[in-house]
DNA sequence: AACAAAGTGGATAAAAGTGGGGACAAGCTT
DNA sequence: AAGCTTGTCCCCACTTTTATCCACTTTGTT
């Protein structure tokens, strides 16, 4: 289970040290893909597998289920730790997310997010005002 | 399973270079047709076997139908690697999909995608805008 | 202070992509 | 039928990118 905030640094060919932590889960290789709010999505093969399956499933003939999948599915690229525990994020990646060389890592139980630290200092600033409201709207999560 | 984004070129005799890691999947032959939203679509063999048989069943009696069967089927060309893991992209596909030099390819899970490189930039802008509300609306996925 | 652990940076070797030359075959033209 | 043109395929050479290895810095801990 993934969990926790981490500040790393990619260095000038992309690459991004893992957290510790989260390594063993990855060692049998991940797949990063463009995710929602424009951050990084990073799974494991595993759960990787089962959504791509799904997104593949999309009905080809509505523009909204192509636009879905070409995001998540063309978006998505396999990745696999060096020696040193890092992963190489993909150019078209670092662009989509406004990623430079500063970012947040957040474990979010069955994934990793990557996001550019400010993209990440602002979304936790709108989203900390508004906290309240959110629960309120997810009325349906009873915990 | 075909994922990723790849920016590649075409060079003067209409020569692309498929990347390395699908190139295994599509040694035993494959199939380039007109695709959805002016790209291409290029299938290996067995794929393209599967998808035939079904446009072909489509009612030939509703004129949506008889137009994405011709599309599709009408629209398509066997094309093999070259020893360099290279396929030609016949005149009139390219004309199709106003593909000049530089282009994107993307994997789509059973599916490779060819785009130029320039409709690709805009396609994603568009659907980038509203990607969250795509994604709202596709809750079903629950990713 | 010494040590270990985690993260960062750079050098070198291998692989992938690109471009062009030339051989061969098929099809026209004269 | 000979010669020309066209297109296809293969080969070789070059450039750029990627992967791998090694070494350093920082942080925190004993």
């Amino acid at each position: 289970m993934f969990i926790g905030e981490y500040h790393h640094n990619l260095d000038e060919k992309g690459r991004l040290a893992v957290p510790v932590k989260f390594r063993k889960a990855l060692l049998r290789g991940a797949v990063v893909t463009r995710g929602l709010d424009h951050c990084l999505f990073l799974y494991t093969r595993e759960e990787w597998a089962k959504l791509a399956t799904r997104l593949a499933s999309l009905p080809i003939a509505k523009a909204n289920s192509r636009a879905f999948a070409r995001l998540m599915l063309a978006g998505a690229m396999d990745v696999s730790l060096d020696k040193q525990g890092r992963v190489v994020v993909p150019d078209y990646l670092r662009g989509y997310a406004g990623i430079d060389k500063k970012v947040v890592i957040a474990g979010l139980f069955n994934r990793l997010e990557i996001w550019d630290v400010t993209s990440w200092t602002n979304y936790k600033r709108n989203t900390e005002k508004t906290s309240d409201a959110i629960a309120e709207a997810l009325d349906e999560i009873s915990v």
